[in-house]
Parts: C-alpha cells; sequence; structure tokens
DNA sequence: ATCGACTTCCGGCCATAGCGGAAAGACATT
DNA sequence: AATGTCTTTCCGCTATGGCCGGAAGTCGAT
C-alpha cells in the first residue's frame, strides 16, 4: 500500500467519525469489521476521539458529539455568500412555497450551505451540510456552467460522473452540452436526475468576473413544476434572487 | 511527557482544527508558532486534513471546511430533545419577543443546540454549537440542579469554576446553595454572570426519573427583564414550554 | 456454570510520525 | 536586478509510539 496522506493515523480517525455519522453511533467491533481494523486499534482512536471530546460515549457505543456542531456553524458562517443570501433563500421559499436552497462547491463536490422550507413544501432528504455530485442537481449545473471549462474537467477526472437515478447524466461530452445550454440561458433545470418525482430550477450567483461562486434554487414535486410555472415564472423569480445577492455581495 | 492519548497524532490535527477555527483560518506557520511544533509536522497535519477535505485551502491560508457542517448537523438531529423542542422554541421568541435557547451537558460543559431570536431580540454572541461552563447561565444551572450531587462535584473537579465576569459563581458552596433553591423554586435566573447586562430565566427538561436532560431559556436586556415579567410572567411562560416538552418527549 | 460476544488492557515490534535542515517560492526593499 | 526576509514545501533520518495479537475483563443469555 502506497503511502496516500502525511499522516495516516488522522486519516483512520477521520474516516472513523464518517462512519460513525453513517451509522449514527456503534461499538468497537462493529466499527472495527467495517474499516477491517483489529479492534485494538480503533479502540485507540475511540478513545483519543471521545478524550478530545468529538465523540461522546453512551454505554458501549460511540456517537458523533456536538463539537462538530460549532464547527460546523463556523465553517458556514465563514462565507460570505450565506449571510447575505439567507433572507433571500427565505424569501424565495416564502413566495413559491417551495424548498430554496443555496448550494456552494468545495473539494469538487455540491454542499448545501442552507436550506429553507416554504409553505407547502414536501418532505424531502436534503439538509444543511449534505454533499451530493454536482452534475445531479440543477445547482450544480449552474455553477459548473459557470466556472472554466478546464477547471470542470479537473473535478470530473477527481470524481467522475456517478449516476444517482435513471435519469442522471453520465456521459462527459452530453454534460459539457448541457451546461453550454445552461450558461447560455442564464439558469438550469434538474427532472428527476437526482430524486425521483422532484424537479428543480437553479441559478448561478456570479461574482465580478462572471465566475460561478454559489446557486440557488427551487425544487419541487413533478405535479407542481410544470407549464409556464416551470420555464417562466420560477426562473424569473429565481433570477431575480439572484441577482439580489449578487449585488448585495459586490457592495459589501 | 507522559502519554496522556492512545493516539497523539490525532490530538494534534483535532487541536489544531480547532485553532483553525479560533484564528478563522491561518497558514503553516502560524499554526506552528502557536501549537509550539515544528512548521514540517504541522504541514503534514495540514496537508492531511485537507486532503481527506476537512480543511479548505485558499492561497496559503487553511479555513475549516463545511464538511464539519455534515457532521454538526447529524449530531444535533440525532437528539430527540432538539427536534422535539424546536417548535417550542421559537414560538417561545415569538410571544417573548426576546432570543429562547435550547441547552444540553456534554463532557462537562453547556451547549446551546438551538436558539431562535424574537422579534425584539438583541444582537448577541450566542450560537449553535457554543460551548459555555455551566455555572454562568441559567440553563446550565437548570440542568446541574437536577442532576444527582456526586455528578456535579465530577463535573466541577474536571472544569473548576471559572469566572467569566465579575458576577459568576466562583465558589463551590455558594453554588450548591443556589442549586438547591433552583430545584425548589423550579427555574434558575443568570443575572449579568455570563454577559454584561443581559438577564436570563430557564427551566430545566426532565425525564421521567426527574433527571434533567436539556434545559430552555430565555435571555434578554436587563431594561426589559424586570418586576414582575421577571419575577411571574417569563418563568411561567418558560416553565410551560418545558412541561410541553417533557410530554411530548414522554410520548414519542 | 458455561458459553459467546463484546470491550478493555497489555507488551512488543517495526512502520511511521515527527523533526531538522534545506530547497523553492513569494514579496518587499534597496 | 539583486538582495534579504519571509513564507511554504520537500526530503530523509531516527526514535517513538501507532498498530496489532493476544489475554484479561465484563456482561448477558442459555
Amino acid at each position: 500500500m502506497a503511502k496516500d496522506v502525511p499522516v495516516n493515523a488522522v486519516k483512520i480517525s477521520l474516516e472513523l467519525v464518517d462512519l460513525l455519522r453513517e451509522l449514527d453511533g456503534a461499538g468497537v467491533s462493529e466499527v472495527a469489521k467495517r474499516l477491517d481494523k483489529p479492534t485494538s486499534t480503533i479502540h485507540d482512536h475511540l478513545r483519543t476521539l471521545e478524550q478530545q471530546e468529538y465523540l461522546v460515549k453512551e454505554g458501549d457505543t460511540y456517537y458523533v458529539s456536538t463539537r462538530f456542531l460549532q464547527l460546523g456553524a463556523h465553517a458556514r458562517s465563514r462565507q460570505k455568500v450565506f449571510k447575505i443570501a439567507r433572507p433571500e433563500i427565505n424569501e424565495l421559499a416564502q413566495v413559491t412555497g417551495e424548498h430554496a436552497n443555496l448550494m456552494i462547491e468545495e473539494h469538487g463536490v455540491g454542499v448545501f450551505l442552507y436550506r429553507s422550507r416554504g409553505p407547502d413544501a414536501v418532505r424531502l432528504d436534503t439538509h444543511s451540510g449534505m454533499r451530493v455530485p454536482l452534475q445531479t442537481t440543477a445547482l450544480g449545473k449552474s455553477i459548473m456552467a459557470n466556472r472554466p471549462r478546464e477547471e470542470v474537467e479537473r473535478i470530473l477526472d477527481r470524481h467522475g460522473l456517478e449516476a444517482v437515478t435513471d435519469r442522471s447524466i453520465t456521459d462527459r461530452e452530453e454534460l459539457f452540452d448541457v451546461l453550454e445550454e445552461v450558461r447560455e440561458r442564464g439558469y438550469s433545470y434538474d427532472d428527476e436526475e437526482r430524486v425521483k418525482g422532484m424537479r428543480c430550477v437553479a441559478a448561478p450567483i456570479l461574482n465580478e468576473d462572471d465566475y460561478a461562486i454559489a446557486a440557488v434554487s427551487v425544487s419541487g414535486p413533478k405535479s407542481r413544476m410544470r407549464e409556464e410555472r416551470f420555464t417562466e415564472e420560477l426562473p424569473n423569480q429565481i433570477l431575480k434572487s439572484a441577482n439580489v445577492i449578487e449585488v448585495n455581495l459586490t457592495y459589501s
């Protein structure tokens, strides 16, 4: 096994924490089985993380601690686009009645920074901090469409084009064609490419150099996302919100 | 130096992350100076954390990444008291106009799980995930007052009684006297013990064994927190909310 | 009582974390 | 341009401590 990271012990602990999140808590032996390491090694790591207060132990089960809440809140509030976009996203959710979202790109994946539920919003699995492949959301496509092609290539080299539903885009050239359209049109669609039955409209937030730093969207059930509402009304509302955010970003 | 944790490398990385949060981003040499380690060592750790996507690098500065947002959101939603209390806290903020808060204890410190700003709420530094010494808030006192004395002793042994303002309680016996009163009265006060000019009223959330699992509070400026509102109206509203939460917790 | 499945502890080996030193850049200042 | 002072980054050695096998506890079930 080639040495891939400078400090392997840290890598193990981080994988361990993320596993505990996925499993929603686990004991020593279960973690050891999943990571294919001896229980004694895992035990050492769990103890360390617990002593440093990054995990909590209840009985023989370890859980992710709220220490991460503090770090996460900091990471989010550090993004100036977050605090400027938040009121606009709330507004968007209210007037459309649906979900409204804010996404940024980080390490080549899409991160939901914030979401607001409108009065008619359906139940949905998206939550703050959720990470998804960029090409599977209208948000991600709006971002990629307004980045240099070579940067998008690098992201694809790193993450590939994993399909999430049977409608996901999986061909690289097809994706670039779509991105071209999106850039010209100014906003993007997602038609059940990530979640069955859901459609989505998104627009990018651009900086002074027309480089996408984020995207905003509205998403809802297919039944309500159609005809003029889908092709005219929602795009206009979203473009207006995106524009307000862009303006507020430059003058702040 | 005695070996204090099983995996020292992990400890270094975790301290590093927390330092980056405090500093709101930093370069290699600044971190190295603060942690009193060689730059080469710090460099190894920063690279590892960045490769694992727990940090982001912008130019020569490393920042905490939104990876923590996902972990934090999980850690919070894991607490059933959070999702049950949230609507009640929002309600409390609306009817009182002030800040309303939810706190739990973790590793012997108070953690703000959620807060809601009412229409008249003043600017305040509290935020989700914030960690404070228990004895410096009405919330913390409500929790400690409804825990076995030996458990409180253990917490104090570990964390001491650090003063935050000149009104903070610093004497152990004095604290236990206060806690005794709080338990009998059913709710607790904070009169500028953490933040100058702010007062706070809190009530515990108890489980079936009368063991405090959390606390709710309302906090506001001294000028509005006085006379009957402070001694009657707010305590009653908070006790009512706490009771609703307790009931919803048992039947769910 | 005996088992089984877990967590925890212990002690040793050798991979590797941590470090010093040097190289490669960045950025002023002269 | 050239020099000096900051960085960050790289490289390779060495002693240490991370990792592991195995044993000892712990708990519940049968």
